[in-house]
DNA sequence: ATCGAACGTGAACAGTGTCAACATAGACCC
DNA sequence: GGGTCTATGTTGACACTGTTCACGTTCGAT
């Protein structure tokens, strides 16, 4: 009924045209409440023609999240680089270090519901039926974020800005705090504004690159 | 069909049984496969039986987080005072804050979906209709767990552990990545086991105290 | 132009949340 | 005891969901 009219019998996109969809949705009203049938209506479908791309609802929301990861990467990447650029040596890198994570933060509390889908209990299902074969793809996206963590953090050591015998443990001393931040905001136990994220934020960033061992001389403008 | 036989036409302990069979089904099988009617069957009761208790279905996950913070609430407060009690003055006050830590790791980990629950995007809806009136109860529950954490981070200040004028902070700098590294674990992005778990709450809590200005030497046995 | 594969439709099934009308049982008063 | 009130359960219905199956339609390769 509310239906989109479509000139064409084949759609010819439908596969990233619900997944767009999809996120819109879950972004509206939630990931609980998120229905395929509304999803291929919005798009202008049969429910049934979205079986021929996604297994099931969840395969749709392992799209949605594979998307965000793909976002995030990009967002992180952007302003960790617009960070190191103003700066030199190990002053850059920890900037960049920091702007990520401030990065991470705000994607989060940008896109709610789409990072709660991303880091969702969907993930670890398995793709199969029509699908099969795309695991790989959606793996190496949930990575390609995580690469640009990696890479950055190795940038820290390289530079100087940290001892490389911290190196083993700073992904998770530097993950954990931006991650449990991220969450306690978009769920409601910290307001979810840009204000008290970048107080937050300005909070945690010290003692965790103090308690990691780096110079305070490095952190800031 | 697969109802319990039940002797009395009343159930008499309705709304906890719904909130027990729930906390089952959800720890079973998830949050987002979870139904009110399979709760109300494992009951024993019709589905409209569970509307005389709860607004809607997700009046009762409220009731499953209500639940899980009472008993996070206790956990946290029994290991606190266990590891202060070997101890005295400061390094109690440190060991009791660790202690409380990794307690708060260790729920996350052992009732997963339950605390997903806990903090999921239902808690903010405001109760209404038969069930009106309990939004304090369960506000005062959600924050009985975060009163025990008030109380041990002022025993960090009075005991000399921490500086006064780090308390304002501590609050995140500590929540935060337990937080972080909780949901890590549930969401599949670190193994869920009682080793990983520990390796890393040791990996975090040093650098964090550090960070936060402890003294080195009060921490640990 | 034909034919197979890819893509989309329609109708159907079981299961769900939710509600309104009805049934039961315990509590309280006489 | 009987009589009424209210809390609690039950039945049956509605609209909606995920999912499947048998069937159209179109595209691309031959």
């Amino acid at each position: 009924m509310a239906t989109i009219e479509r000139p064409t019998y084949h759609h010819g996109d439908l596969r990233n045209a619900l997944v767009l969809a999809a996120v819109e949705l879950v972004e509206e009203s939630g990931v609980d409440t998120f229905s395929l049938r509304e999803a291929s209506r919005r798009v202008g479908v049969s429910p049934s023609a979205s079986y021929r791309h996604f297994r099931d609802r969840f395969a749709l929301l392992r799209a949605v999240a594979e998307d965000g990861f793909y976002r995030l990467a990009e967002q992180m990447e952007a302003e960790a680089d617009e960070a190191r650029a103003e700066r030199h040596g190990a002053e850059g890198a920890v900037a960049a270090f920091s702007a990520m994570g401030r990065a991470y933060v705000r994607f989060a509390v940008h896109h709610q519901a789409q990072f709660r889908v991303m880091f969702g209990p969907w993930a670890r299902d398995e793709l199969a039926g029509p699908c099969a074969g795309k695991q790989q793809e959606q793996d190496a996206c949930g990575k390609a974020a995580h690469a640009t963590l990696v890479r950055i953090l190795d940038d820290l050591v390289t530079s100087g800005a940290l001892d490389a015998q911290a190196r083993a443990q700073i992904e998770l001393v530097a993950w954990a705090p931006m991650h449990g931040l991220a969450r306690l905001m978009i769920d409601g136990q910290i307001p979810a504004d840009d204000e008290t994220l970048e107080a937050s934020f300005a909070v945690l960033e010290r003692p965790l690159l103090i308690g990691l061992g780096v110079d305070p001389a490095l952190i800031r403008r």
